[in-house]
DNA sequence: ATTGTCATTGCACCTGGTCGCAATTATAAT
DNA sequence: ATTATAATTGCGACCAGGTGCAATGACAAT
């Protein structure tokens, strides 16, 4: 719900495509893919071109309103509100997993220290193969 | 070298453009991105299509002779033999840092007691900001 | 050296995402 | 309520990367 007064503190506009694309990110209990945002804003209003999506996209994840991450081949957007966490994405059968983010201090601290390097943990995308599919490929 | 070997032995053809390819990605030293290797095959072979390079370059993923992993929005190529690393990558000035593999140690165990998942950390890429963005941003 | 077959190529087209630009519109000032 | 203006939109063109298909060509068998 901040968001929109997020965005009217910044002096930018509230236009009713942004209204959309913002009810859209915050009635989704998951993450959405840029084609399931495009495909329900138009959906309630169509005409609405993607560039705009994108660029209201791009402009929450600026504002710190959304989050955007790599799924693979694609990016996932989801409001700033939830908490955060990464994913485990099987590349056998597609299944995703939220694991916990304490799992990384150690590896953060390291980077920090080795490489003066601060790494944005907020969401991370890890590929692999999830326990089924480990037992059926062998 | 055995990469030309390893797809014979698949009963797969080797033709110039293939050659060229391989070649391409022997005679670096760094990793390269798609667009570099069009480049250097299209040099030395005009008319060697694009498609053909994604391709081979995809084939040669899946014989274990090249390695592929996202790095940022596009994607970059190397050959096997090189060790496994890790990528930094500064959402400020757009720099990347190699950094080694051992710290992901705990980690691959922790992921694996606690979700039975185990983790493909041949390339991962992560964004962060650099020690010199993240001076000149306070 | 010729031939047959199947892998491979080039092409034309598609996709998700981005960008410059002219037309539109939300908002503040009057 | 009008107006000014800067932000925003929609458009069309573009980019990297991928795909189906007909034509080509590498290689094995003769």
């Amino acid at each position: 719900m901040s968001c929109i007064t997020t965005l009217k503190n910044k002096g930018l506009k509230l236009t009713p495509q942004r209204r959309l694309i913002v009810e859209a990110i915050h009635n989704a209990d998951v993450h959405l893919t840029a084609e399931e945002i495009i495909t329900l804003v138009q959906e309630r209003m169509p005409g609405v071109h993607k560039s705009t999506i994108y660029r209201t996209l791009e402009l929450l994840e600026g504002a710190g309103c959304v989050y955007k991450s790599e799924l693979g081949d694609h990016f996932i957007y989801h409001h700033a509100e939830e908490g955060h966490h990464h994913h485990l994405v099987c590349t056998g059968c597609g299944m995703t997993i939220e694991c916990e983010e304490d799992l990384f201090i150690l590896v953060e601290k390291s980077l920090a220290d080795r490489y003066g390097f601060r790494v944005n943990f907020k969401h991370l995308v890890m590929n692999g193969l999830c326990e089924e599919c480990r037992n059926k490929s062998n």
